[in-house]
DNA sequence: TGAACCCTATCGATCGTTCGATCGGGTCGT
DNA sequence: ACGACCCGATCGAACGATCGATAGGGTTCA
């Protein structure tokens, strides 16, 4: 088989999650999706919600242990939020679907499923901080309202998954470039351009 | 009666699509928030979707004619993106529910319905862009890629809807403030502090 | 032969919506 | 002034459709 069906639904599944919701997906579109009856999806996953757990936990998972390889070493706060910057544009570049699953669909998880994604975010938030906290002591960033900051940058950082497009003028490293740039302007770094 | 109950469906058709999602909420839970049966909804409403879209409509348009009152007038580049900034913040601060569903939930709209808040969006936006190319053209702001910063610049913003408390330390005035003070570095403006 | 894989058929629950009816408060003609 | 009439507001009940999930039986292949 081109495919296994056990990631062909995986697939369907994000994408469908990503562009129509989780409510807005029903057991029916999925199995035709990914090319299977209904009934034969539940032998590759267990409810519908703890699908879309394992999507997130995936998905965040693989994100937090590539950002912790990259910044591994690094001790330069303006490089280790560079790479961090860079990873997460790419990422959410890349794999928007992914990626908007993760950010919109949070809130229907119940909390038991909820609290694994929440502590993976939490944790994978903790490195951006951290490093702006050691630029700040460096002196090296300046903001008044470094909370505020931070949450901001990330803000603008996840909303390249809902507008880049790989068919635009732009690549990939042209982006994550430019980001970065905005990020340390955000962050009160002296520009080197 | 204390509030008619047309304005009560309309709050709790916000709140619960802002919380749950369009597709999360059913017909019975508006109902039960609006403390109405099911079937009475109906002669306050069209559909269910009808109702959404008269909601962004609402919320879109005043947001699109409070912001083009704002800055009536004012030719300073930075003195608009100031206040468009301002409004954005506050508005996104005092309104997360309206500002929500029509941030998250434009997607489940069908084409018809979709064409006018779509439009809407897309009027307001330019607001930001002609404030932005004007002072590009003036030589106060600076960056190579106008169309990306200004979208980052947008959804920088528009997180706040997704984070800010008012049971939090930091006032609406400071939350603006700061961002405006954000919103110029982003835009390579000289800083004023 | 038995596990992996996939199906048809079906379940009870819930979905958005509509139906017919009721209630109370105006408004009319006389 | 008083029935006759109408209308906005609201309801319980029900509609057909679809929901997520399951039961049970084939087929394939090692």
């Amino acid at each position: 088989m081109a495919v296994a069906s056990r990631e062909r639904v995986r697939r369907a599944a994000v994408k469908l999650f990503a562009t129509k919701g989780f409510h807005g997906t029903g057991i029916r579109d999925l199995a035709q999706a990914a090319k299977l009856s209904s009934a034969s999806l539940y032998h590759y996953m267990g409810t519908k919600e703890e699908l879309l757990a394992e999507i997130m936990v995936d998905c965040l998972g693989r994100l937090l242990e590539t950002a912790k390889a990259t910044i591994d070493g690094v001790t330069d706060p303006a490089e280790r939020l560079t790479r961090l910057v860079t990873l997460h544009v790419m990422t959410h570049a890349r794999q928007p679907n992914e990626t908007r699953v993760v950010d919109n669909e949070i809130g229907v998880l119940s909390p038991r499923l909820r609290r694994s994604v929440v502590q993976l975010r939490d944790s994978y938030e903790q490195l951006w901080s951290d490093a702006i906290d050691e630029g700040l002591r460096a002196g090296l960033f300046h903001t008044e309202q470094p909370g505020v900051t931070r949450i901001a940058l990330l803000e603008m950082c996840n909303g390249v998954a809902r507008w880049y497009s790989p068919r635009g003028a732009l690549t990939l490293d042209d982006l994550a470039g430019h980001y970065v740039q905005l990020a340390m302007r955000v962050l009160g770094a002296p520009d080197r351009g």
